[in-house]
DNA sequence: CTGATACTTCACCATGTAGCGAAGTATTGT
DNA sequence: ACAATACTTCGCTACATGGTGAAGTATCAG
């Protein structure tokens, strides 16, 4: 599977982009090491698509993986995240509202 | 042309997903009210290029367009970017090194 | 009015993405 | 050995994205 040269935070937010995969994050930030059917499970999603979110946010290396036996463990890894945090940092000169508002705003999309 | 209906937070996302986009949103940073053919033009981007990806950041709220007699001055809106940096915010606990460095990291993807 | 300029829309192409069922591989349980 | 489990890969469909050139619309200059 050639991976065409796309930058890492080109991945990054392209990652961030399908709600599916926000979704799949904020479940591994809170239950860490969680294997790819218990992912699926909830998300009414056939393993096939799931293998699919997860080698996206793997290519954005978002997520790592780790197999023992046959079932295999997933968890976070936030450094890119970081990197998209910093891009948008950028423009903080521009903002006038307080992100502690703004993060219970967009608390609703973890759900 | 069937709109999905992806949440606000995706549209933004998606929309800084691409470095041309990312590059358009630098430079108005630095330079507010450009118009469409001088946007496209050190891009070497055609301007049915350019409309397409002014029609992305528009719908992700990111810029602003108005038209004075037959040249549009394209301005930010950083509104839905302070809510994708809120999303992101929420990893917060998990990060340990400093936004500052990273900010220096990502600083080469502006040119 | 005529023509140039600035943008907009249209039709099209190539490629990428998200989902599925089916089939394959590797591990565990009996 | 055999079957079930957990994932992985394959082939397919449907649709979105990023780009182009051609044609259309509106404004400005002479």
């Amino acid at each position: 599977m050639v991976k065409y040269q796309s930058s890492a935070i080109d991945r990054t937010f392209s990652a961030l982009a399908d709600p599916t995969r926000r979704h799949i994050l904020l479940r591994l930030k809170d239950a860490p090491g969680l294997s790819v059917s218990e992912l699926a499970r909830p998300l009414s999603l056939k393993l096939p698509g799931m293998m699919k979110h997860l080698d996206v946010l793997s290519d954005a290396g978002l997520i790592t993986r780790a197999k023992t036996g046959r079932t295999v463990s997933v968890n976070l890894s936030v450094g890119p995240m970081q990197e998209a945090m910093a891009w948008l940092q950028r423009y903080e000169r521009l903002w006038t509202v307080s992100l502690d508002r703004l993060v219970a705003f967009v608390e609703k999309d973890g759900e």
